[in-house]
RNA sequence: GGGUGUUUAGCUCAGUUGGGAGAGCGACGGCCUUACAAGCCGUAGGUCGCAGGUUCGAGCCCUGCAACACCCA
């Protein structure tokens, strides 16, 4: 081995042997799945991805070495929107436009681009170490899946629960399609309101002596399509003229002036304008009375022919300002306020949004929610966690009816064809539709332009990739999958809409259990994004990047280009020098330690270089093994000393408590437990230990080869238990070490998963090697506040304690002596007098320094004194606890006995420690 | 405006049923000790957001307040 851990080295090779080797296929035993949520086919791996996917990956490799039948279904998606704005980009800059291509050309393009760019996010996953089932790899629109969809459709247009209306709908005009609420951002603008006069009709006046109304507005452009006025039924201001008209400006119509609890009359002059075709609280109110709907707008919100002529054709910004100017040479323009307003804009295009009348595809949410509901309530879905199901609650209680359909043509279109008179007619393909509608051969069937959302198609995703509308093998062993993995930030796009589909399709749940993980953000809280040019790239930790290249990939193709030079000094500041290799372990324990309780988490690249140092020192922790185990010494019949028993006793509570922390989905206990164990007990405990044993060449060769099974054996569990979280790192160390212990097998991989009950537990073991590392951290202590050289051996005396100090000195002397550099280790009678000394206390048992030239005299005054005082603190307050009357009569007896058993140690080491002091005076 | 969450060491975060405040990183001091300087040994550092309450006892339970974050309107 290396003399130090090299990342590249093996991850790619051994990546490609997993591969080939089949091993991430399930294997027998119980089934055990996991979706990935399909990431999109064009798209690159970021940090979210690179977070979730380890955690996914360590579930599986978890699963898989306990025997279960383990697959990660592999997928991606066609992303419809994103996908086609970026074809659509990549053809406006060819200098082309889609109109000109057509539907058919157009999709054989974004075919090749899929084609062209579809790798490269599968490439990145393997990078990442994922363990995913590449043999089953399905595509939202391969065949297969998309006749699932059509069949989806189909089964739930047949049972009413999918219809054709119109209806109000958020429209991006930009991209020229309705999108749904969610994916429309509502940001805090600044804007105006602008006060109208709209003037009474037939002479009349208002209370205080006016001709007109004023209505307040932030969008003055859709006035030309308003159809009444409407105030508050108790505003007295007004009560009169309910029933009575107003004359629209500009536009000449007469408007009813109605009544509704809608109108705040507090807001603005209590009068509200209403435009049914462009506000969706507009057109609830219209419903009421019964108003007719003008839109006033094209597709590409310019203003349309229902507008008087002179505003025809004006885009809608370009209209309201000449509206407000035309009101104003009229004098009907009241007054005008600066405003913040909630702008809502499309989440893809950022466009504002705009409310339009259109006829869309809906599916009924009513008879979908009330089961998915159910099925979160009692229990057979469980979102971990907990909390996240109150916000599922919440969401779905009070959930619209889902607009599914896009004018876009990148996506599964429609399976429905009008007839010459424009009857809808539904099927699995044209002759289907034609069949079931009885039409005959020559009737012209024109198919639905439209596509179904993209959302539509992966709330089948759990199902459909397992082979549904056929019960297949794969179906039956793996379905419902067990756990589903994903941010908070698509519980409503995604989890809410599988479950209600998922149980209205196959009558099952799709996924036991929802681990809801946070959101990556940068060292300062940020989300991560091209924009803020803050986002980093998960291969860029792996592989590391020179300053210049990241400063290139932060700083290229940005939306503000003048952001550009402020994002280059942020990063100049944050990676002066780049950004080392850390390898892929490294950032997936990273991952995994920072991976607690569903919040967001803080990327911190310091907990990943520390991480990184870890790897090195496991590194070298086998290195260290597989130097100093000898095959020939280890065939002797080994007899196990008190460091051996201990870290194997400690190795069974750690096994214990990561597979506990991996059952409830506590990454970071899992990776804690892990560090500290390999670190602090396996490492700079038990390898120092074993160093005498077999170095010294008076050690029986029982008892070496009791400590070269022990290293080996630990290592490797150590090793497997590890594997899920670092893979690669594992793998490389375990193939030099599992020979020696006979072990057969290709692959740490295809390995049990170490189980806690088979690792004895040794109490006595543990309170010996805690007993010996208190003295001699004790004596480590007094060297490093006494300033006695490192190279420099002491004696040490011991006085006092108890039998059991005796016994436990005796059993561990050489080891003490050893780590602690002593020449020699001697009791003292406890009325003996010391010579001056350095005192350290274990229990009521004193260590103690001889000071013979050695120690600073001055410094060891310090450090008593301050050992002193804190005792003197401790004794005070364990005093006054005891003193109080309450405390004794009603805590519970064995707290009470603690307290006491306590007081009665400080005391002891009080008086030791004040002796001390007064000797050295 | 409604809801959820967060507030613990300089930084990032743990803290399971209420019973002596923890880790990593950073800081400071000392070490090239034959696995590892990507290392070893030691040390310092906290009014647990604020104010009340329950309790013998509160980081943890209850009430109120503040700040921040996110979701919804």
């Amino acid at each position: 081995m290396e003399a130090s851990f090299n990342p590249h080295a093996i991850e790619r090779s051994l990546y490609a042997e997993w591969e080939a080797a089949n091993y991430f296929a399930p294997q027998g035993g119980e089934g055990y799945c996991i979706v990935i949520p399909p990431p999109n086919v064009t798209g690159s791996l970021h940090m979210g991805h690179a977070f979730q996917h380890t955690l996914m990956d360590t579930l599986i490799r978890f699963q898989r070495m306990r025997g279960r039948g383990a697959l990660w279904q592999m997928g991606t998606d066609h992303a419809g929107i994103s996908t086609q704005m970026l074809v659509e980009r990549q053809l406006n800059a060819a200098g082309k436009t889609r109109a000109e291509l057509g539907r058919e050309k157009f999709i054989e393009r974004v075919w090749r681009w899929k084609r062209e760019s579809g790798g490269n996010i599968s490439a990145q996953l393997r990078r990442m170490g994922s363990s995913l089932d590449w043999s089953r790899e399905r595509f939202t629109l391969d065949e297969g899946y998309a006749q699932a969809v059509v069949e989806a459709f189909v089964r739930l247009h047949e049972d009413g629960l999918i219809y054709r209306g119109q209806r109000l709908v958020n429209w991006d005009p930009a991209l020229g399609t309705a999108i749904s609420d969610l994916e429309v951002i509502n940001k805090e603008e600044e804007g105006s309101l602008w006060h109208m006069r709209y003037p009474l009709c037939d002479g009349l006046k208002t209370p205080d002596g006016q001709d007109h109304l004023v209505v307040a507005t932030t969008r003055p452009e859709t006035m030309l399509g308003d159809t009444a006025v409407a105030v508050h039924p108790d505003d007295e201001r007004y009560r009169a003229l309910v029933g009575k008209r107003a004359r629209l400006p500009l536009v000449g119509r007469e408007l009813p002036i109605v009544a509704d609890r809608y109108v705040d009359p507090a807001f603005g002059s209590g009068c509200v304008k209403i435009t049914p075709a462009h506000d969706f609280n507009d057109n609830a109110l219209a419903t009421r009375h019964d108003l007719p709907s003008i839109n006033v707008l094209t597709e590409a919100a310019a203003i349309n022919d229902n507008a008087p002529a002179a505003y025809r054709g004006l885009d809608r910004f370009a209209a309201r300002q000449r509206i407000v100017d035309d009101l104003n040479a009229l004098g009907l323009l009241a007054e005008v306020q600066a405003h913040k307003l909630m702008a809502p804009r499309g989440d893809r295009s950022g466009a504002v949004i705009e409310p339009r009348l259109t006829n869309q595809w809906f599916v009924k949410i009513a008879t979908l929610a009330a089961p998915a509901i159910r099925a979160v309530q009692d229990g057979r879905i469980e979102f971990v966690p907990k909390g996240y199901e109150n916000t599922y609650f919440a969401w779905m209680r009070d959930l619209q009816d889902w607009c599914i359909s896009r004018q876009q043509w990148w996506g599964h279109r429609i399976p429905a064809w009008y007839g010459p008179d424009g009857a809808i007619h539904v099927g699995r393909d044209e002759a289907d539709a034609r069949r079931r509608a009885g039409l005959a051969g020559d009737v012209a069937l024109r198919q639905e332009e439209d596509v179904l959302e993209t959302w539509f198609s992966s709330s089948l995703w759990t199902f459909a990739t397992l082979g549904w509308p056929e019960q297949t093998a794969d179906r039956k062993r793996f379905h419902p999958t067990d756990v589903l993995v994903t941010g908070h930030d698509i519980i409503f796009f995604w989890v809410a809409r599988m479950i209600m589909m998922t149980l209205k399709l196959t009558g099952e749940i799709p996924f036991r259990q929802v681990y809801v993980h946070g959101l990556v953000r940068d060292a300062e809280g940020q989300k991560m994004s091209k924009t803020k040019g803050n986002g980093l790239d998960p291969l860029d930790l792996i592989d590391g990047i020179s300053l210049d290249d990241l400063l290139e990939k932060r700083t290229a193709n940005l939306t503000q280009p003048h952001l550009a030079p402020a994002i280059a000094k942020a990063t100049e500041g944050e990676f002066p020098n780049g950004i080392p290799s850390y390898g892929t372990d490294a950032l997936r324990f990273t991952f995994c330690a920072l991976a607690s309780t569903g919040r967001d988490v803080r990327f911190d690249l310091s907990r990943t270089e520390g991480y990184r140092n870890f790897c090195n020192k496991l590194w070298n922790a086998a290195r260290f093994v597989l130097m100093n185990v000898q095959l020939e010494a280890m065939s002797t019949a080994p007899v196990p000393g008190l460091a051996d028993r201990w870290i194997k006793s400690r190795a069974r509570s750690m096994v214990a408590a990561v597979t506990a922390a991996l059952e409830t989905y506590r990454f970071d206990r899992c990776a804690n437990q892990i560090h500290e164990f390999a670190w602090r007990e396996y490492c700079d405990w038990y390898l120092e230990l074993a160093k005498p044993v077999l170095w010294d060449e008076r050690t029986a060769p029982s008892q070496r080869s009791a400590v070269q099974h022990t290293l080996l054996q630990v290592l490797d569990l150590l090793l497997r238990t590890a594997h899920p979280l670092m893979p690669f790192i594992t793998e490389a160390i375990w193939r030099e070490v599992a020979p020696l212990l006979g072990t057969q097998g290709p692959s740490i991989m295809l390995q049990p998963y170490p189980l806690a009950e088979d690792l004895p537990a040794d109490p006595e073991a543990e309170a010996a090697i805690d007993w010996l590392k208190s003295v001699v951290t004790a004596l480590r202590n007094i060297r490093g506040e006494t300033g006695i050289k490192p190279s420099q051996e002491v004696r040490v005396l011991l006085r006092g304690g108890a039998a059991r100090d005796r016994e436990l000195a005796a059993a561990t002397e050489a080891l003490v002596r050893r780590l602690a550099k002593a020449e020699s280790m001697q009791w003292l009678d406890a009325d003996a007098a010391a010579p001056p000394s350095a005192l350290g206390l274990v229990g009521s048992l004193e260590v103690m320094v001889p000071l013979a030239g050695l120690i600073d005299l001055d410094a060891e005054r310090r450090r008593l004194s301050k050992a002193v005082e804190r005792k003197q603190a401790e004794l005070r307050r364990l005093q006054a606890k005891l003193e109080n009357r309450k405390f004794i009569d009603n805590a519970p007896p064995e707290v009470v006995e603690k307290e006491r058993t306590k007081r009665a140690e400080a005391a002891v080491r009080m008086v030791a420690l004040t002796a001390q002091l007064g000797s050295l005076s």
